[in-house]
DNA sequence: GTTTTGGTTGAATCTACGG
DNA sequence: GCCGTAGATTCAACCAAAA
């Protein structure tokens, strides 16, 4: 066949299946305190916590722009902490809860800046969590500083964790490596700050002040969840954790103590339509590192013998062979080896270097690959 | 004159000429433990403290202290809140010295991984440190992860910290600017990791496993330094610190156990020459921006009294008057008080707001001062 | 319709000095 | 400490209106 499935995935299909929709809130903001909602998931349920807490940023006054305007600022009562002290203990107590509701091998994600995410990285350690890595989300659009005086602070930083060192996780290398282009992932993404048609208004005005750009999210479920897993956001504002789970077919729980969030988290994810089977089977494709060996897609009549393969500019024409090995005059090899010869490269990915013609069309190999992946999955 | 100097630096240069040298041990690398030898210095006499220290974390198997003691396994319990309470007792035992040889003005910089550097930051923010900025290091060229389990560790963390909230602190907006091609500098910075000829080598092996690039202190030290400041490098290695604090004019204290490092160190700061009087007086040039009374222009014939200026959209037209104030109607200020008035803005620069007529072009009032600071400068 | 220009805005720990 | 005044500060993206 080709594609493996780990007993992990099956196991963890099952117990899906039987247990969670009989127990969980899934589709649900929960209102109130997130430490008093956390209270009421049973033990070990969630796959994935996605965090988005408080900054506390303790601002001074107020901010003017060079030309005299003036920047709205976070002044939101939920921001303010009195100390260190009372936020750290505010912090131990949502995490503490976050930790009971995981899975064992469930995952956490806590966004913050450096205002706030030092004390969080610290607290998640001496509670267990193990990092598994610290991302920087570098904003291609951040505000300036206004008053040179100090650098640009043009990033954020997210935390992602597992329940402890030896606890497992799930990583989808492929999906990453597809949507980088093939390069690894990084731990260093850029991605635009949430504005425009995306952020949510109210009469003109911003309805959350630190709303989160989508693209954020779908990278986080799209790398550390598979298609049905529990989601939970403790600090729901206004649902983009839950539009973007939707959105992929992932299922979601939010907490979220103010009225006017809610009603503009549910508003927002009532409109939002799960991408089709098709695009989310791909992407499962693309996910869970099913390893398709081009072998396979000649053994199985998607590629057949004899087919022409060639690079966009047609500078190499080579043939493929029963096995799925390709020639090129007297040149032999795999469709990533014979591409990096060919090519004098330290490296090639032969899915997308080759290229076929189908129905008149040329395509890259991979083309054939995902049509395979989608005939193989369900 | 024109060009205004602050009290603050005046004082800082006599400081500096006085009772630096006198007992500071300037140029050299002090023997032993880090928090011993700092031990020696006196109570607010370094400008800066760039650390770099280690984060030996090892959990499970063998277990050394950061000082390098061995753990007995069999008389101390230790599990992973133990390691961590070592780690953190040791951060704090030298941030504390830190903090005490700085000047009240001076400032703090510290490098790490996601491994240590949240352990450090909540420290450091216990201590009474304050967080200018967080800065990523963003490798251009990191180790890939070779086994596609997580996100390839691209990037390190550097905090940036005053003394304290209310702290002066150094930072040359000017130059950082001029450094990013009349940009802002970002939070975020990218530079290649330590390779080729500038990593120190002993028959084949690096010498340090950890050595930093200049670039990254020659950032450092540009942005938050002056020429002459006292830098001290608690955990020196192999003096990257010193080596580059030499090149710009800047005076630097090393502390580090390893012999072998020390001498390495010694070795390589000896063949370093510092830039030359035109190369540092040039950067300071972009650096400090000297301050110009509006009253200078007039009376130096730069802007003569009854000059006509007005804004931009010439909403406003005002009269120059011969002690460097301005006239509308029956109002009348300093360029930036009347522009802030008539525009009933919270502030105003009057350099940019303000535009006058001259060979038949408007210019903003801002292009006499240039004009002006070119004659002055030489 | 297309391009240009001007206005607005975003998780921000955002001044220095003298009296 | 506080208060008042002089002086020095912005980048990318989006949108709407004008050309």
């Amino acid at each position: 066949m080709g594609v493996i499935e780990t007993t992990k995935s099956r196991a963890k299909r099952v117990e899906k299946a039987i247990e969670l929709p009989l127990e969980l809130p899934v589709g649900r903001i929960l209102d109130g305190d997130c430490v008093d909602a956390m209270r009421s998931i049973p033990t070990g349920s969630v796959d994935l916590v996605f965090a988005d807490p408080p900054y506390n940023l303790q601002l001074g006054g107020d901010l003017n722009r060079p030309d005299g305007s003036h920047v709205d600022a976070v002044t939101d009562h939920w921001d303010q902490f009195d100390s260190f002290k009372v936020y750290d203990d505010f912090t131990r107590d949502w995490l503490t809860e976050a930790k009971r509701i995981l899975k064992p091998d469930g995952a956490l994600w806590v966004i913050g800046s450096y205002h706030n995410i030092y004390r969080v990285g610290a607290i998640l350690q001496d509670l267990g969590f193990w990092i598994l890595n610290d991302i920087v989300w570098r904003k291609s659009n951040p505000m300036p500083n206004f008053r040179g005086t100090r650098f640009t602070n043009a990033h954020e930083t997210l935390l992602w964790c597992s329940q402890g060192e030896k606890a497992k996780y799930q990583f989808n290398y492929r999906a990453m490596k597809t949507l980088n282009d093939e390069l690894q992932m990084r731990s260093d993404w850029v991605l635009p700050i949430c504005n425009g048609a995306e952020r949510l208004k109210e009469g003109g005005t911003k309805v959350h002040p630190t709303q989160k750009p989508e693209s954020l999210l779908y990278r986080v479920l799209l790398a550390t969840t598979e298609r049905g897993d529990v989601v939970l956001d403790p600090f729901f504002g206004t649902g983009t954790t839950g539009a973007v789970a939707k959105r992929l077919g992932r299922q979601w729980i939010g907490c979220e103590r103010e009225g006017v969030y809610r009603d503009a988290a549910l508003k927002r994810i009532e409109k939002e339509l799960p991408l089709d089977e098709s695009a989310l089977t791909t992407m499962q494709a693309g996910r869970s590192a099913p390893k398709v060996a081009f072998g396979a897609l000649v053994e199985n009549g998607y590629i057949k013998p004899g087919t022409q393969v060639f690079d966009k500019k047609r500078r190499w024409v080579a043939t493929v062979r029963a096995d799925g090995s390709l020639a090129y005059e007297k040149q032999t090899g795999s469709i990533h080896g014979l591409g990096k010869e060919l090519q004098g490269a330290p490296s090639c990915n032969g899915w997308t270097f080759w290229h076929y013609e189908s129905e008149g069309e040329v395509k890259p190999v991979d083309a054939a690959r995902k049509l395979y992946l989608l005939a193989v999955e369900d």
